[in-house]
DNA sequence: CGTCATCTTGATTACGCTCAAGCTCCGTGG
DNA sequence: CCACGGAGCTTGAGCGTAATCAAGATGACG
């Protein structure tokens, strides 16, 4: 009945399983997976890869990536302290996974609670929950390639890092990872920013360090 | 263990399930669902209704669009006959799916199973593979609209389109469809069509039917 | 304080969009 | 069977947004 109890939550928080499940589920990752530092820009598994592992974010922040044969890249998301990921449709992985910044993860093999029923059950809940997260942030990544323009595209993407961090403004990743994330190029990245903030709209303390200052408007160029 | 289940198969054919399974669900569907006729793009579901079905194309084919407030729209899948869709993350839709021509559909209520264990648990187990699928799709899509040149999306759209309708070549949906697809107005989509006509890629013998004529070519271009 | 990576800014180019005809395909009715 | 009409598609001309190419500026780190 997973499916069910997800998609019959209609809570605000969208998705969110009970703290109890959650915790189960986690405790469990903890308990039975490795914990495993990365340095900046370490690989934690590449394209190819086979998948037979959950991974979490305990701390710092990871980005997933594709090549394409001449070199174009594309970053599939993002991922901060809390969030699974890892999670693929097929029996390799699309996409590989490095770490932004040095950051810790746990990862589990999917295999490893074979006779843990009950925890077993909590995983499995946690990871139907996060691969429907998964997909509701494809499908709005879609619109925002397709569709949106490279201010929009700029704007929708700091408003989300604020949405998901905490509201701290804080970008754990670069000018040329946001750029491969919006589909643009390090160059118009830059100058969106900068038109950002000569509009007011944000403002930057630092290079990687933001808050906003016109909520309306970030909002409004969002859509 | 759905997960697990559905990740373990390593097959060529990627998240099928074995077609005794499958067929259980469709059976479960097929008995206990309603089948509806929907003409030439009448609306099956709309944008902020509640998810409460699974959909199941039985004929025809249907599109997932989402609107911007300003009118820019963007398909988020079409989908063929054996399709499932009406999956998505929240408990609303975010996406109305139409018929793209005239179509029937079977659907059900993730709740009609209550009781039925066996079917129940078949029908899981193809809400999950779909929604692996859906999840695949989209991150195709990603890549599709972040990093591909107008040329090599339509390239990437005809050649799916052969792949997912058993190489007949028949394009269910206009221009318009093509191009609020791949991100694209119509004019860049029918340009792109003459391009790869005259460079004997794809050979049209009508508006919506084409073959392929140097599939090395248009596979290179697909990246 | 020097060096190097990262980021910003500027000038120019080009890909795809917009605006505007014209054409084709088809359904309808004479 | 052909004339008419309209929607959908193609083609053309010009434009605009974002890419490319190229310096500089800023910041991080030894």
């Amino acid at each position: 009945m997973i499916a069910f109890a997800a998609s019959a939550s209609g809570s605000a928080a969208r998705h969110r399983p009970t703290s109890a499940q959650a915790d189960a589920a986690v405790d469990a990752i903890e308990r039975l997976g490795l914990r495993i530092a990365y340095t900046k820009d370490e690989e934690i598994y590449g394209q190819e890869e086979t998948v037979d592992r959950v991974y979490r974010v305990a701390s710092g922040a990871v980005r997933t990536t594709r090549l394409l044969s001449d070199g174009r890249r594309q970053i599939g998301e993002f991922y901060f302290p809390g969030d699974i990921f890892g999670l693929e449709p097929g029996p390799d992985h699309r996409f590989s996974a490095e770490a932004l910044c040095d950051s810790e993860i746990v990862m589990v093999k999917r295999t490893a609670l074979r006779g843990e029923r009950e925890a077993a059950a909590d995983l499995e809940r946690m990871i139907w929950i996060a691969t429907l997260r998964e997909l509701e942030r494809a499908q709005e990544h879609v619109l925002l390639l397709g569709r949106k323009t490279a201010c929009e595209r700029v704007a929708s993407f700091l408003l989300d890092i604020v949405g998901r961090t905490g509201g701290r403004g804080d970008l754990p990743m670069g000018r040329q990872d946001m750029a491969d994330y919006l589909g643009l190029t390090i160059e118009t990245v830059s100058r969106m920013l900068t038109q950002l903030q000569s509009n007011s709209v944000v403002e930057f303390d630092a290079l990687r360090r933001f808050k906003i200052s016109n909520p309306q408007a970030i909002a409004r160029l969002a859509a």
